[in-house]
RNA sequence: GGGCCUGUAGCUCAGUUGGUUAGAGCAGAGCGCUCAUAACGCUUUUGUCGCAGGUUCGAGUCCUGCCGGGCCUACCA
């Protein structure tokens, strides 16, 4: 048994996401997390909302909200759809929690003591109408390289020229138009991640076996040009942790608070602390999976994200931990996502492209998503979501594949014996043979589990369920009962202990189906199975069970045309 | 501009350190079964492995160039 510390990106708070963010961190990280307790490893989950910097300030505005009532509220909503898609958090925190506040401090503290922190003068544009510092790309303008008007200030979008914010002409602020802009001289904080490149540089290079995904890009980052930058890890906001507190050695960075990626990472450590608090256990309970002076040293760290995470996860928050000097617990295996794209093109939130997490389980089961989703998971390059590709998944894996199986077992079994595990008869070559044939599968299906090959998983898992109608049609029990009732008797017996055991490998994709499968078939108890023999003869003859209702439906083609019409966008 | 990823059957993808007739699922075709959500099983068609060179006894796998798709490029998060 194993210690798991599992973490999933944290989703930002300024509204619902859509489906690429739930299968690029949440949902893989839910189905491992889910897999690992089953094996019998300690797991700790955590995920949070991230809920500071500007976007949540505009947003909050826009809602006609102050921003804590806001995130407070957005909060509420992203844990709902979260329960609703069965994500098995052990703690669902907020990086606006107290724990976040002064573990951010504190850690910026020991950076600063350490000699990393670094006070750098700059200019920013502050935006009289709006009363803020406005980041760049905050501001819009005419390129001064292809004349486009509505260049950002980091970029324009017509010619991907990078820019600074004062090359623009006519700039305006993007939030209220107003050209009443003003270049002022303001102080922030630095982290000097230049020091730690050479240190960051091996970590990597120590790590066995990350996606290159993860890997190139933080290499990238390490050499390119000058080598890793330092970064700004503050801003002229209102909303986020106090740059100025009690013992805090710098002055002048009063109303200033920290950037936002600078205390998002932290919150996976803040949640863990937030986690401890509500089950009213003290600091060691988090202690033990985040130092490695309090237990820790034996934890395994495995993080999920999409691939515009790795900089962050890879480079700035190791260099937050390293850099503090305190033996934190270090990321051991970072698994990075490419990205969903829906009907061959991108998720739009402005022009109500794709399908949003609240929409989604409004229209069909969570069971439903997390198939396809992992089962499609856009492991090795982007993958696309198409309503057809759903429907076809949905309806031959999970409704024809595993739904029919048991529902063929259990009513054949009704009809000949009853709802009860028949007696009589037993198990010979034929189900030797599938015991066999899932003992390969299993394995494959674990392994794949461990590396986190998730599609190849589910690929598996699937082959274990074709096992068991590949079983039937092989003895076919309907016409053996005709001249030799006991005989077939063993078969169905067989084929009933395949649910369960159907029900426990399947349960880290399709929960809610697991659960109504082992409540069926009475055995809510079951384990994961270490001898497959054992487990295949867990339900006895004798044994009552009930025949569940269907367990998954099919989307019809009318349903989907309906489908892809309502989310076809207005762009 | 620079960097990274990617291009394998109609579709979605596997293909380990280069090694015999290139695989799976879906879709298509045929057969079988009739317990079941017209579900299941078996058999089966299709590939100049993006293009052009090169290295090698041998390349989908390595090298070079080109073409196509995607992403990143540090103040959105």
């Amino acid at each position: 048994m194993s210690r798991i510390l599992v973490t999933s990106a944290l989703p930002y708070i300024n509204g619902i996401k859509h489906l690429g963010n739930l299968v690029g961190s949440q949902l893989p990280s839910d189905a491992y997390a889910r897999f690992m307790r089953a094996r019998g490893n300690e797991v700790m989950f955590i995920c949070a909302t991230d809920e500071h910097g500007t976007p949540a300030e505009l947003a909050a505005a826009k809602a006609g909200k102050p921003v804590a009532d806001f995130c407070e509220d957005m909060w509420q909503v992203q844990k709902d759809i979260a329960d609703g898609f069965r994500l098995s958090f052990d703690f669902f925190g907020r990086s606006s929690s107290e724990r976040n506040r002064d573990l951010t401090q504190h850690l910026a503290g020991k950076l600063a003591e350490n000699g990393l922190i670094e006070e750098v003068s700059e200019k920013q544009v502050y935006s009289h109408a709006d009363g803020r510092y406005l980041p760049d790309r905050y501001i819009e303008g005419t390129c001064p390289n292809c004349g486009s008007e509505n260049a950002r200030g980091d970029q324009c979008e017509n010619c991907t020229k990078q820019l600074d914010p004062t090359d623009l002409i006519n700039p305006r602020s993007a939030i209220s138009g107003s050209t009443d802009l003003e270049v002022r001289e303001t102080k922030h904080l630095y982290l000097k991640q230049s020091k730690m490149r050479d240190k960051l540089d091996k970590w990597i290079d120590s790590q066995k076996g990350w996606p290159i995904l993860t890997t190139s890009i933080a290499k990238k980052w390490l050499h390119d040009g000058d080598g890793l930058r330092d970064r700004g890890i503050t801003r002229d906001l209102d909303w986020g942790v106090p740059v100025q507190y009690d013992g805090a050695p710098w002055t002048g960075m009063e109303g200033k608070v920290f950037y936002v990626w600078f205390d998002a990472p932290i919150e996976y450590i803040a949640a863990t602390a937030e986690w401890a608090d509500a089950n009213g256990l003290d600091d060691a309970a988090w202690e033990s999976w985040w130092r490695e002076d309090k237990g820790a040293d034996d934890v395994k760290y495995v993080q999920f994200m999409g691939k515009d995470n790795v900089p962050f996860h890879t480079l700035s928050f190791p260099s937050t931990l390293m850099g503090s000097g305190e033996p934190w617990k270090l990321v051991d295996y970072i698994k990075s996502y490419n990205w969903l794209t829906y009907e061959g093109g991108k998720f739009s939130t402005s022009q109500g492209r794709g399908v949003f997490m609240n929409q989604a389980l409004e229209i069909m089961p969570s069971d439903y998503w997390r198939w396809w989703l992992l089962s499609n998971a856009p492991e090795s390059s982007d993958s696309d979501f198409t309503w057809a590709s759903f429907q076809g998944g949905v309806n031959k894996d999970l409704a024809d594949v595993l739904g029919n199986f048991v529902s063929r077992v259990t009513k054949f079994c009704r009809s000949k014996f009853g709802e009860v595990v028949p007696e009589g008869g037993a198990y010979g070559k034929a189900e030797a043979a599938v015991v066999a044939e899932i003992g390969k599968r299993l394995t494959a299906y674990q392994d794949h589990m461990e590396a986190i090959e998730i599609r190849k998983a589910t690929a598996e898992l699937r082959a274990i369920w074709v096992a068991g109608n590949e079983y039937l049609q092989a003895t076919a029990p309907w016409s053996v009962y005709k001249t030799d009732p006991d005989a077939a008797a063993a078969m169905v017996r067989f084929a009933l202990n395949l649910i369960p055991l159907y029900a426990v490998l399947s349960e880290p994709f399709i929960p809610d189906a697991s659960a109504k499968m082992l409540v069926s078939m009475g055995a809510e108890g079951a384990a994961w199975p270490t001898d497959l023999s054992a487990a295949l003869e867990a339900l006895p003859a004798g044994h009552a069970f009930t025949v569940p209702d269907v367990l998954f439906a099919k989307i019809t083609d009318d349903r989907r045309v309906e489908l892809e019409e309502q989310f076809a966008g207005q762009g």
